[in-house]
DNA sequence: ACAGTTTCCCGTAAATGC
DNA sequence: TGCATTTACGGGAAACTG
């Protein structure tokens, strides 16, 4: 009736994080673990003492880092009406136990190169049950979480964290990175889209996940397409410095801070071709626009392209991606709002028209249009002023022209234009619960 | 021959920070001191150890915080070719000793609320002389410095060591700030005037130094006029809710971040009260405009404004003023260069045509325009785009018609309107020498 | 409830060592 | 030399305490 498993962790360690991706620690940061002993004695509170400790490897696995769990040592197990018995420790830090003389930088080298980000950790609780003359050692484990120095190790750590819940056979193998499996593209395509439903409340349909699909699997890919690790995260995409994840991760944050409501109601096409985007605005009206994710820019982008119909053929024009640091100062429906091609001694002209595929822009964004306030009492004083976005209309034929170089095939991948208003495809269609309701989902 | 003179500070306590404002620590910050030995007995390198101690106050002062100071306790007296006997303690930090149980914030409530920005520190260093059969202890101790828990705390700090330095008679009376000294109006300026020529290379000309005058003093100071501590660091100036050098320092940092250039070559008036600035600009042609500093901002800000003739009057409009949000994003010479009057169905107007008194805007600010540069190979694809400002011209006419009601009145204490386009003033010429020859200059 | 102070921690930059 | 990693710390915000 007791037995070991009947001591649990009901919580991950894990940093406060906005999008609350569990099993991510960063050294010298606070975190925290619980856990329950499933057992209904109330007798037990306080007759319980739980203590902790971290990685006992076995021998063969070299090269890992070793850390010091500091944090109140002992406590006891407490009993309370929701969670039962239960124990909580909080401010737990981990700080790295270095060989002496090592300063910073370069963990020792380890055999296959592997990174940090992929050395998994465990943190083991453990408390001695004595009742009615039963005697028991019993633990907890959590699962495997990855330790990290620094933010900006965080996106690839997480990486990490989903490969391994997404595959992982054995919930204690913290070697699973030493020769990760491959995933099949379906499994895949589940989790990205699920990475924007729990970030923002809304997934991805089949176009965009195609799109994506496409890059990692290198064509169009089938129901036997798999995703090796190294692919998803570990090696740079063609001619660019950065890796798959990384640019998904940085498209995902942006969209989180800038771009959530509109992404929402479903306006943001966002993942889509180059070459699928030409096809789809040529043969719109003039003035029909789209906005699509940059490919080429690590840290996110978002770019406006429109279609402009002249004399001598139709062109799809994009103005150079917006990134978070222009989307803090200016939302980009008011970018759009405002957006002008000047020209000397002309009036501003404003090309953006309709959204593709052909809502007028203020009936989409108006309401998120801000209201030229009254005059502020602080202010009064001063005229407003605002900041907007403007390119040169006659920026010389060069820049253009490129434009209109795109091939014109119709990529014979895309389905139905109007996909990307219609609701997200039901398969992709998470509610916003946390991740670690992904993890427990398995 | 050998005396307790001989052993003196050669750095004192300071923080790396770009304007190099010495004496002030931060908690849990590194920081360096460094001692030399005055007497040229190069025998004496690593036979003299040094040892060092913080704050052994005297009875009489309560209320203090203590510190632990921490770093490695004893170092040699080294030699070089430059410095002689010397010895520099790096990678010093301060730690609060706190009574049990005192957590975060509140230090105990002490006698006359002095603030932690009015507590004065100071570190000793210890050696022992023993040579030809002479012994002898001797001391060198630091300059009084404060020591703050976060850089907020910086600004009112650095204003404690100015007042320190400008007004003690005794470089050891750590209670100093129990009955500060008021200060001549005289000194303040020259101090005023050197923070800004001390960090731009330019200081203030007798136009501005007579605007600040009368912020701190109420009037147009005179040659008896003073100025008490309260005034110039600790009660707010009348309806804001910062003090004078709060605000001043706010000023003083957005010049040197975001105005440096322009301020050194004379362009930005500045400090200049509303009513001083409508009686300049009022007589001037159509588009003459100026910079001026707001005095309602406590965070720094500086806005444009210009002259307008109409058929109804002349009227002096001023934007809204910039921060150092906005200026990050656009340099307040773009902003000049392209600011907009909109109007619909109109083209747009600049209104910014002559800096004042008369100078083409061009003319002074055409050497820093960003040239729109050759097509970057890496965005070839886009539209190059920009942020410029803009405002609507026919904004209703309660927001003109303010300006227009200002006093026409002209400032009797207005000076030749050219100054600002001169030498600065003799007395408050500085060199831009670090603030150490400050304190060393008394 | 508030204000002064300290702690926390992200994100950028610099330092470090292989 | 470059790269991976850690440390340092400014700045905003939360936490704490009387």
């Amino acid at each position: 009736m007791v037995s070991s498993r009947s001591f649990v962790v009901s919580k991950q360690p894990s940093l406060p994080y906005p999008c609350k991706r569990p099993l991510i620690i960063k050294t010298s940061t606070q975190f925290l673990v619980t856990a329950r002993f499933l057992v209904n004695f109330q007798e037990l509170r306080h007759r319980m003492k739980v203590s902790f400790k971290i990685d006992k490897y076995p021998a063969e696995i070299k090269g890992y880092r070793r850390f010091n769990l500091l944090g109140s040592q002992e406590k006891d197990l407490e009993y309370t009406q929701c969670d039962g018995l239960a124990v909580e420790f909080k401010h737990l830090t981990l700080k790295e136990q270095r060989a002496g003389g090592g300063g910073k930088g370069s963990k020792g080298v380890n055999e296959g190169s592997r990174s940090v980000q992929e050395e998994l950790h465990i943190i083991t609780l453990m408390t001695q049950f004595s009742y009615d003359g039963v005697e028991l050692n019993i633990e907890a484990t959590t699962l495997p979480f990855v330790v990290i120095s620094n933010q900006s190790q965080f996106v690839r750590a997480w990486a990490s964290i989903l490969w391994f819940n997404l595959l992982s056979t054995d919930p204690k193998d913290v070697a699973f990175f030493s020769k990760p499996p491959a995933a099949k593209w379906i499994l895949v395509a589940d989790v990205l889209s699920w990475q924007f439903s729990c970030c923002t409340g809304r997934g991805l349909n089949a176009d965009q996940l195609q799109m994506l699909g496409k890059k990692l699997c290198g064509s169009v890919p089938n129901q036997d397409s798999t995703v090796t690790w190294s692919k998803f995260a570990k090696e740079s995409m063609p001619r660019v410095s950065f890796t798959f994840w990384e640019w998904f991760d940085a498209i995902l944050t942006l969209v989180k801070a800038h771009l959530e409501n509109i992404w929402k109601d479903g306006y943001v096409m966002g993942f889509v071709s180059r070459s699928a985007e030409d096809a789809l605005l040529r043969t719109r009206q003039q003035g029909t626009f789209l906005l699509r994710f940059s490919e080429s820019m690590r840290d996110g982008g978002i770019t406006i392209s429109w279609v402009d119909h002249e004399s001598d053929g139709s062109f799809v024009r994009s103005v150079e991606p917006f990134t978070k640091k222009e989307l803090s100062n200016i939302p980009l429906y008011e970018i759009i709002r405002n957006y002008q091609l000047l020209a000397e001694e002309n009036i501003p002209e404003n090309p953006l028209k309709f959204l593709y595929p052909n809502i007028p822009k203020d009936d989409a964004f108006g309401k998120y249009y801000e209201h030229n306030s009254e005059v502020n009492s602080e202010y009064q004083k001063y005229m407003k002023r605002r900041l907007i976005m403007v390119s040169e209309r006659n920026n010389d034929e060069t820049q253009s022209s490129i434009a209109s170089g795109t091939p014109q095939y119709i990529s014979d991948t895309l389905s139905n234009d109007n996909d990307i208003f219609s609701p997200v495809h039901g398969e992709y269609c998470h509610d916003a619960a946390d991740l670690g309701n992904f993890i427990n989902r398995k």
